[in-house]
RNA sequence: GUGACUAUAGCUCAGUUGGUUAGAGCAUCGGUUUGUGGUACCGAGGGUCGUGGGUUCGAGUCCCAUUAGUCACCCCA
């Protein structure tokens, strides 16, 4: 029935294939994670209103999902008379769920510096939910995977994080990946040599759209704040040189020149130097701003370029995050990655090891009940021995079982009716070729160690 | 939050300018085969056409409302 969807929009189920797949991804970036020095962490699912809201600008605070307060929590707020839902919500609401990783993370450390030896690195992979209208690639609830280190303004640490994101993807062989790579304090310098009426947010958010929306949307931003010809046409051509790294560094440095920009230049020079070896296409994109309001310092996107399904990971510094929740714990890099769009691309070419599709190496039928003591028997050692290995818990037709054990994707199916019984052997059928042999136990064992 | 499109069997979809009992493929179940799956052949079950209202002698088909989904925008992973 059309009619009949029991789960909500943008919240999705997962069967047995699609965990498979997922815990690959997770797999291979908690390996990864573990080898640079990272550790687990994981935090609530909800947090107090009053941690997540306000951090991640207006249009953020829209998409957090609020959570109702328990009781009869109408009772308090007679003397409230607002018609402004943002307002009331914070009466009747004093929970949400988390937005993302990095705030919740930034509110741990605070709570636990006491206990924490800086600069603390770790890694989180957890779901986050936005309220947001789903659509591809975007879920309601989705999962992030960050990785960052807190308390040390050191670029070393980008420099990690970037062969983190080189490595992963090459491990798991995506190909056509670039790494856009920024920097906030080059955006604020230009944006303090211009003269311009709007505010620096304002600023990154208009730039980020050149890429959708165009450079003419650019330009009547920039003349709407009464931004001069001369600068408007600077800072337009600014955004689409098609240069290396290197020339495009030369450029700003010789057309705005001020200490903000210079140390973002300087910044990245640094970060481009000490990465030379990754494996990973890494290109600076001053048009690169990212919307969340706490990054002060290098940002980061990850795009495919084959497809276009927005960011697979994004990242950056920010200065400030502890300092919100009471206590200046120095400077924090990080970067997440998107495990549904990473799955969405692996999916596409093809790129999961066939090995995932697999179930139970050996399927046993059951004939009877003298039969299954003895299949039993076998499931057991061959258990011991690192085999998976199941008996079919009803005596019904054969066919019905060979269907079943078919269905399940099985390398073989093991048979013990009459004859072996009197043999004591076991009738092995492979499931791909349909060849069958008489085998003991020692002998199938030897055969499927062997392989 | 804004806009566009879609809704028929478990799934993917046909269904003519409105006209008998709404079809197919896949899936499911049964049989050809009481010890052989995946391939073959035969058969069966399964639908209040998303929901509510309207127009009409007659609505899956036209109109209105509503709900859900998809895609795009905003924003983002």
């Amino acid at each position: 029935m059309g009619t009949i969807n029991y789960s909500l929009s943008g919240m999705r189920d997962f069967n047995f294939l699609e965990v498979r797949k997922r815990n690959y991804i997770i797999n291979n970036l908690t390996k990864l994670f573990e080898l640079y020095g990272f550790s687990p962490l994981e935090t609530p699912s909800m947090e107090k209103r009053s941690v997540l809201f306000g951090k991640y600008g207006d249009e953020g605070d829209k998409l957090i999902y609020q959570v109702l307060k328990s009781g009869n929590f109408l009772s308090k707020i007679n003397d409230i008379n607002t018609q402004d839902y943002k307002e009331l919500s914070n009466f009747i609401s004093d929970k949400a769920l988390r937005y993302d990783l990095t705030i919740p993370f930034a509110r741990y450390v605070v709570q636990n510096s006491q206990d924490i030896t800086f600069p603390f690195k770790r890694y989180q992979i957890q779901k986050v939910w936005r309220a947001d209208r789903p659509q591809k690639g975007r879920y309601r609830e989705f999962t992030q995977c960050d990785v960052d280190v807190i308390g040390s303004s050191s670029l070393w640490s980008e420099c990690d994080l970037i062969s983190i994101y080189s490595d992963f993807f090459n491990i798991i062989g995506l190909k056509n990946i670039s790494l856009n790579i920024n920097n906030r304090k080059i955006l604020e310098g230009i944006f303090d040599s211009l003269d311009i009426k709007t505010d620096f947010t304002s600023f990154c958010i208009s730039i980020d759209k050149i890429d959708k929306a165009g450079k003419e949307y650019f330009y009547d931003f920039l003349d709407q704040k009464k931004c001069s010809k001369v600068q408007s046409k600077l800072i337009a051509k600014l955004f689409e040189l098609k240069l290396s790294n290197s020339d495009k560094l030369q450029y700003i440095k010789s057309n705005f020149i001020n200490e903000k920009v210079n140390s973002g230049v300087e910044e990245l020079l640094f970060i481009l130097d000490k990465t030379k070896s990754c494996k990973i296409d890494i290109s600076i994109d001053f048009s690169l701003a990212r919307g969340i309001d706490y990054y002060t310092g290098s940002i980061f996107e990850v795009i495919s370029k084959d497809k276009s399904i927005g960011s697979l990971g994004g990242g950056g510094r920010y200065d400030g995050l502890t300092k919100m929740f009471g206590k200046d714990l120095g400077s924090g890099v990080g970067i997440s990655f998107g495990l549904e769009r990473i799955y969405m691309l692996l999916d596409e070419f093809n790129l999961f090891p066939k090995s995932i599709n697999k179930s139970t190496d050996v399927f046993f039928v059951n004939l009877g009940e003298k039969e299954a003591c003895i299949s039993q028997k076998f499931v057991n050692i061959l258990r011991e021995k690192g085999i998976s290995s199941e008996l079919f818990p009803d005596c019904v037709k054969l066919k019905k079982q060979m269907s079943y054990s078919n269905k399940k994707n099985s390398k073989y199916t093991a048979m013990i009716g009459e004859d072996e019984l009197n043999t004591g052997k076991i009738n092995l059928r492979n499931m791909t070729t349909g060849d069958q042999e008489l085998l003991t136990i020692d002998e199938l064992i030897k055969k499927i160690k062997n392989e």
